[in-house]
DNA sequence: GACTCAATAATGTATATACTTAAATGCCGA
DNA sequence: TCGGCATTTAAGTATATACATTATTGAGTC
């Protein structure tokens, strides 16, 4: 970290770091592991451990519950259920659960913050997957709340872009058409499976996405 | 992961798994820590360990060299350097690098991927942290690139938001006054000195910032 | 000079053991 | 019934040891 090793330096063995540390080579593996799982440093059989050639800025992005956000900062949580609906996958449907169809649900909701909308939201559950989202009442329970202490996923990809708002999303989110808004998507996997896709919409100039990095 | 144990769930003790599968307790111990880690389970001594209930969705949002995307898409990456200058720190500067002041530079650039603008890119670097970079040519060599190479970095803070384009940042990016664009904020840290800001302008409707997640 | 192949040295991984630490548990007395 | 205290149990961590794996090295041969 003192930039004293440039990257491609190849540091001391494992035998040396516990010679010099006069602790056991376990002891040694596990915090140099620890490093390499980092990103700090990289190994190579036989050949020893090397400084690590940073390659891109990696950052742990924590998108929290929607409710909890909003309730950290002081606010009070309100949550609009604008539609919700049982049906079978159409073609649209199918391109973005990417599941080969049967039942979902087609959720539209707005969570507020205080008085003010917070982000617009529209989401489908494959009921396939979460047979049990059907029976729950979304009008009081926001949809990522309720799947992200029910339903375990493996696998999530987000997607995060920059729209204007179009009129129904600016009156949605009490903003000027036109105004920058954040989208984010997010497709959930268990295993091979599809649970939900979710489109969230964040008036711009009211919300930032921060990650945080520490090596 | 087949959600047959719910969140809160206590699994089997370490010395059960040992049992149950015939191998050392360091062995079951390896790999509890990792799923600890990977955020799905939590630990608690005595207690046992549980089955973690998810909190957020954390993603890995790797932001990579810009010149390395450009090229990784197979387009042409161009560098167009505005403005380069040497100065003391202003109270703006401070409050960005939020330094003690001292000497930086403070670079504008714009990336091209093929015939079309990339990105503006505002910088600044902190020359106390960085004394080597008053000599590095940024015509040629992208300076985030030349960063990300040559000085190590151990904390850094990213801020997403979405902004409307005003009129230099839309002649920059070639596109319509008033539409949406990505705003990708970046603070970076090597230890407690602060290295560099910079603050990256991206078309909202040609970039999307992309974060993966697998357990 | 180039190729082959065996020796070697580094990391990768598993194990038995031992001790530490802290929180849940239950006993006991007020 | 409640609070405090000792007990105990489960995770946390360190160590010595052993063997597996594999890329590099270098000797030997063509």
């Amino acid at each position: 970290m003192s930039g004293e090793w440039r990257p491609g330096h190849r540091i001391p063995t494992e035998n040396e770091w516990t010679a010099a540390y006069g602790c056991s080579r376990m002891t040694v593996n596990k915090a140099l592991r620890a490093l390499v799982q980092a990103g700090l440093l990289e190994s190579r059989k036989r050949a020893g451990t090397f400084v690590a050639a940073p390659r891109f800025h990696r950052a742990a992005l924590e998108i929290p519950d929607i409710r909890d956000e909003v309730g950290a900062q002081g606010l009070a949580y309100r949550l609009e259920l604008v539609r919700c609906e049982r049906r079978e996958a159409t073609g649209a449907d199918r391109a973005l659960l990417q599941g080969t169809g049967g039942a979902l649900l087609a959720i539209q909701c707005r969570h507020f913050a205080g008085a003010l909308p917070y982000a617009l939201e529209e989401r489908l559950i494959s009921l396939d997957a979460v047979p049990e989202a059907a029976a729950v009442d979304f009008s009081v329970e926001p949809p990522g709340s309720w799947l992200l202490g029910h339903v375990p996923w493996t696998e999530a990809e987000h997607r995060i872009t920059a729209i204007s708002a179009a009129a129904p999303v600016a009156t949605g989110l009490e903003v000027a058409e036109g105004s920058a808004c954040i989208a984010l998507e997010r497709w959930t996997w268990r295993g091979e499976e599809r649970i939900t896709y979710a489109r969230q919409l964040y008036p711009g100039e009211r919300y930032a996405l921060v990650a945080h990095f520490r090596a």
